[in-house]
DNA sequence: CATCGGCCTGACCATCCGGTCAGAAAAAGA
DNA sequence: TCTTTTTCTGACCGGATGGTCAGGCCGATG
């Protein structure tokens, strides 16, 4: 009786390895890449065997499964909060916000994800072709009819919402390189909200 | 004597094959990041056996650097092109142009960078803090200048050349979600031209 | 056309890595 | 306490992978 992914995990030790193998996986995943982890760095980090790993997941392939697919919802939840009945810019502009606040308290899961997609999201190119691609037209949709109420300005809404993925992410994916040109001084996120701030609300004033 | 890397390739073979295992690397290194690839991968994709890339490059890692190195030079041109004794607008919007047309046309060098800088950029952190970092200070101080004389809004050179950077390497390095989300039909590239040129001249306009 | 040096290869090696397994240790239950 | 179930481990396996090496090939030069 391996599989233990089927039922949810029952009992305290049981939740508490689960747990702490899945945070051992995503400080590992997110920082060497799926290729790049090794199971051994991963149960280290975790303060287990690495047949105790394996005893409580099937296989390295589907830790990082159920990494990725427990935090897709996580991570789409702030596009999924904009509403049509809202204030267009102010939704808009609290999307930014939150999006830019998930860059900065969860740079690993950010970075998980970058590092999936980059190399051609072998494992989730249904979600992106199928469950992200909806949400994004719907939300797409309600921007458009908001530019078509003259409460926007004309821009197209997809790269709209690819800049504001973009500008956010950047922050956590390349922190390195954010980190490497600005110094340690520098409070990168801090600086990137007013800015952000700032280009969104040029971009979005509608045309007179 | 192993070592052709010192002295530059002579001969016609030599400068054949060195070129070939690059671009052969190129491809392989961006599409499966450094970890994730392989010296079989690699010498197949150049027509080559294993050991004859050894013959040529001392190490895979060798390999990864030369590639990396070679390109930061060609990557960093558009943003060297800034003049100083240009007019801002049109010189800024010109960067953005070229740096866009690089992520068109050369989207396995961005995605080589990419994947580097995710992963802590290990083998460029003094590129990255010496002279990345020097060229961006210099081109900002420029922007800095060009605001100061009331050319340009007033915004953080710093962070605008951040969302210049994140901005269009995006649609290099996400390719995979860009196309699932707008189908195979749109040409992301030529809608991020429009989109992007709308974005800063609106963000650059000087306030009034 | 001979020969010499640059070019190339098959076979091999050591190590790493994902994964297995028999059974020990520990916890839960009776 | 004794038994059963869950949790854990050391030892091991097979395949992949980066790299080596002795020697064969082959094209340029005299």
């Amino acid at each position: 009786m391996d599989d233990i992914g089927a039922n949810r995990p029952k009992t305290r030790i049981q939740r508490r390895n689960t747990e702490a193998i899945l945070e051992a996986a995503l400080e590992v995943f997110s920082s060497n890449g799926f290729r790049g982890s090794t199971l051994d760095q991963i149960a280290r980090a975790a303060g287990l065997s690495k047949p105790n790993l394996l005893y409580y997941f099937p296989s390295k392939e589907a830790i990082h499964s159920e990494l990725l697919n427990g935090l897709l919802d996580v991570w789409l939840d702030p596009l999924r909060a904009i509403d049509p009945a809202g204030e267009p810019r102010d939704e808009i502009m609290t999307y930014v916000r939150r999006k830019l606040e998930m860059s900065r308290e969860m740079p690993r899961e950010s970075r998980l994800f970058a590092n999936e997609v980059l190399q051609g999201a072998p494992r989730i190119t249904d979600v992106l072709s199928g469950g992200l691609k909806s949400l994004v037209d719907e939300k797409a949709a309600v921007i458009r009819d908001w530019i078509e109420a003259g409460r926007l300005a004309r821009i197209d809404p997809y790269h709209l919402i690819f800049s504001i993925w973009a500008m956010t992410q950047h922050y956590a994916d390349f922190e390195v390189q954010v980190r490497a040109i600005l110094g340690p001084e520098h409070d990168a996120f801090a600086e990137a909200e007013v800015f952000l701030d700032r280009l969104f609300d040029r971009l979005l004033s509608p045309d007179p």
